[in-house]
Parts: C-alpha cells; sequence; structure tokens
DNA sequence: TGCAGTAACTATACGCCGTGAAGTTTCACT
DNA sequence: AGTGAAACTTCACGGCGTATAGTTACTGCA
C-alpha cells in the first residue's frame, strides 16, 4: 500500500510536474493567441502576455528559449487549427462529388482566414517583427496537411482533366522528396503534372484570400465573395470537372 | 541690377532651401531601402537610418511626422516602380499578341518580385511592426496602376473569352467607383464580367508570386519558375487566346 | 521527518526601438 | 545687424527581447 502510494505519489508527482507546465505552456499559447486577435500579430510580445498572467516576462523563458520559439509553436497550432478546419469541410463533402468537395474545401479556406485574419497573417505572411521561421518552415507538419489536402482536390479532378495537362514538364524531380513520401502512396495515380496541378489550385485560392486579407480588394470590390465564387466557378470549369445541380 | 540679384539670390535661396530639403528626404527614403534590401522591412528603423546617415534619429521627424508617415511614402515610391516595371514590360510586348502581352506582363511581375522581395513584402504583407496603413492604403495611385495593368490583360483576352463569362453575375455597383472613373473610359468596351476577370487575374498571380516570396512553394518544389510557366500556359489557354508560334 | 536538488520564478541590467519636449545652431531676409 | 524660422541635438520616457544572477517552493530520497 505504501509502496503503491508512494509510487502513485511518485508517478502522479511527476506527472503532476509535467501537467502543471503542460498548462501553462498552453495558458501561454492562448494568452498569445487572445491577445494576437485582438492586437494584431504584433501584440505578441513576451511582455505583454506575462502582465497578462501576472508573471515576469522572464518567466516565459523556462516554456520557450527564445520569443520565436513560442511564435513558432503558434504558427504550428493555428496552422494546424486551419488544416483542421479544411480537411473537415472536405470530408463532410459528398466523396463522389469532386465539384463539392472542391467547393467546400475551399469556402472553409477562405471562411477560416477571414475568421482569422491575425492567424492567417500569421501562417503565411509576416509573422512578427524580426522573426525567423526555423529551417524547413515553421509548421511544416500543418503545411504538409494542406499540401495533402490540395493535392486531393487536385486528385479528385484528375480523371477528368488530365487530358488538359498532356504537356506539362513536370517530373518527380521537380518536387520535395518529403512531400512526394506522403502524396505518392496517397494518390499512386496522380501524376508529376497532378501534383503541379495541386499547387498551382493551392496558389489560386491563396491569391484571392490573401489579397482580400490584406485589405488590397477592398479598395476595388466590395463583393469578394462574389468574386470568389465565381473564381470557383471557372475553377471547376477549367477542370472539366461534371457539375451537379 | 541689384534688384535682380535680389530677385534671384532671394527666389535662388527659397529655391536652394526646397532643394536640400528634397535632397535630404529623398536621401532618408534611399538610405530607409537600403536597409530593407539587406534587413528586411524590419530593419527600417529612424534610428538606424539616421545613423547611417550622421544624424539623430529626431531630425527625421523635420521631414516625417512619424515612422508610419515614412513607410507609407516608400510603400508609394516601391509599389511605384513596380507599377512602372510592369507597364513597360506590357508596352513592349507586341500589341497584336494578347498572349505575348499577357506573358510579358506576368513574368516582369514575377521577376520584380523576386528581385526585391522586401520590397514586395512591404507593398503586399505586413510592412513593419505596428504600421497601420492610412485609410484607402498607403499607396492608392499604384495600386491603381497596378490594377489598370490587370484589367489591361482582361481587356486585350476578353475578344477572345467573353463567351467563357456570359453567367457572371457582376454589375458596376460591386466596384469601387475611383477603379471604375479610371477603367471605364480606359476600356469603355469591357463589361462588369470582364473587370471582375481582371482582379481574379491579378489574384491568380499573386498567390503563386506571394507563396513564393513568402517561401511557402519552396517547401515543396524546387522548380517554381516552371510552375508559374505551366500556371501561364493554363490562363492563357483557359482565356481561349489563340498562341503565337 | 529532514534535507538536498531542481524547477519555477523574480530582480536587475543592457541595448534596441518610437517619440515628445526643450534647447541650440545655422542661415536667409529685412 | 538683427530677427525669425528651419534644422538639428540633447535628454527623457516607456516598451521591447533577452542575458545573468539570485530567490522561492516543491519533489524525492535518507
Amino acid at each position: 500500500m505504501t509502496l503503491y502510494c508512494v509510487h502513485v505519489t511518485g508517478s502522479g508527482s511527476r506527472g503532476r510536474r509535467e501537467r502543471l507546465r503542460a498548462e501553462t505552456t498552453a495558458e501561454i499559447k492562448s494568452v498569445a493567441l487572445a491577445l494576437m486577435a485582438t492586437g494584431g500579430p504584433d501584440a505578441i510580445t513576451l511582455r505583454a502576455i506575462a502582465r497578462e498572467m501576472g508573471m515576469t516576462a522572464n518567466a516565459i523563458y523556462g516554456y520557450f528559449a527564445t520569443r520565436d520559439d513560442l511564435v513558432t509553436a503558434l504558427i504550428r497550432d493555428v496552422y494546424g487549427a486551419l488544416a483542421d478546419v479544411v480537411d473537415a469541410a472536405w470530408e463532410a463533402a459528398p466523396p463522389d462529388d469532386p465539384a463539392a468537395r472542391i467547393r467546400a474545401w475551399s469556402d472553409a479556406f477562405r471562411g477560416w482566414a477571414l475568421a482569422n485574419p491575425e492567424g492567417f497573417r500569421l501562417v503565411y505572411g509576416d509573422p512578427v517583427a524580426g522573426y525567423q521561421a526555423p529551417e524547413g518552415g515553421a509548421a511544416p507538419d500543418a503545411a504538409r496537411r494542406v499540401c495533402l489536402g490540395v493535392t486531393a482536390l487536385a486528385a479528385a479532378a484528375w480523371p477528368h482533366t488530365e487530358h488538359l495537362h498532356r504537356d506539362s514538364r513536370f517530373e518527380w524531380s521537380d518536387f520535395d522528396p518529403g512531400l512526394l513520401d506522403k502524396v505518392r502512396p496517397a494518390f499512386p495515380a496522380l501524376p508529376p503534372a497532378g501534383v503541379a496541378l495541386a499547387l498551382r489550385l493551392w496558389a489560386r485560392l491563396h491569391g484571392l484570400v490573401s489579397l482580400e486579407v490584406y485589405g488590397h480588394l477592398r479598395t476595388q470590390t466590395g463583393s469578394p465573395q462574389k468574386l470568389y465564387q465565381e473564381e470557383l466557378d471557372q475553377v471547376v470549369r477549367a477542370l472539366g470537372i461534371p457539375e451537379r445541380t
């Protein structure tokens, strides 16, 4: 009993330590995200976070070696949330209707960006002053998930659109091996031209959304939503996908 | 003679004052751009500029009321330079070959962005920490020029592509009146759907270029150039423009 | 139960930053 | 020669990231 208790206490204590630590880490990140939501990515300062938590700025160094590390962790989380959202939208759309799935994914992408503009800037823009992403990018996993997501779009469209990409000059060696490790097993039928199509598709959506998030569309049109829908119409049409009615 | 001399001296002096002032203003901006080119937009600090010029940081306040004003002026200049480059590329391409003109404009756009990544970030991203663009955007003129440029692309393609945009639901009221003031006189034959096409075209190019500039393509493909060219191929093809050989 | 070790946190300091207020120099013009 | 303004400096404030050293609290073992 004693031993058991000691053991439990021991592991429980170690667990407690770790749990407290994890909780504090989570609180730091959550406070940082709250600050970002209200004041933009630049509001993420160690001192402001510490102030909010009733701590000293230096206390945070016990959890993140540097401010950039914290930002990297935030990017990872936020990027992951984005990946969750678009994945879920894809899954929720009817599997046998490529056009619907593409629209669902794309709408979820834009919807998330407009709902979390600061998050979008954090992930795809210059996060905060002087931030240097670690080699390989800040959130390779989430980036790969999103990339895999657009590749799913391309793969779903591929049977209808293959004949339009016969003159593609892309080869496997044009892509990052890490990307192909994920893509080729998931979509064995997709040739290099299909992966290139995926990247171009991604960029096409990214272009409109990022112009909108950064306010460059606002001074041109009051109907960015309409613009996005028309772009999706053209995407689906250009891919040669039959639309269900 | 005396009177003449006095007059000359007077106006010459006033001119001298103004000239010196203009020169200092230009030097501040040029030093700022140099700092940006080497250390990124975040390296644009009043103190660093002043250090470089052998002055005090506060001396700059005689020329720009605030740091954001300086940044706004820089954005204006840089955006203007971009507009010059793409306009020149457009003009240099054969007027009777829409595909060539579109490719020339687009290549110039990407080329400028890759040659001036910091400038691209300054114009299209979060310029520097805490910067707030003035209402109406930082460089409305240059933005309009670029916008007018893409509209020229759309207008050149319009005769070939009109039939693909009959189902557009855009109306004149969907666009900013200031944009239309420029666009409608310049391209009287272009309907609302054509202006929407221009914006979508712009976004399509912007998407690939901005992903590349911000390093999000680098982790996926080693051939961004090839990707861009294939996208242009698809753009031209989707617009229904006949390619010259 | 008491003690050692360690994790968590604070205190202080340094050099950056933008910016405001006040003082000083320079110089054109009457 | 004197006046007024423009250009510039000095000093100061608060905020930032972060390095170093010191303090507190709690865990785990004897």
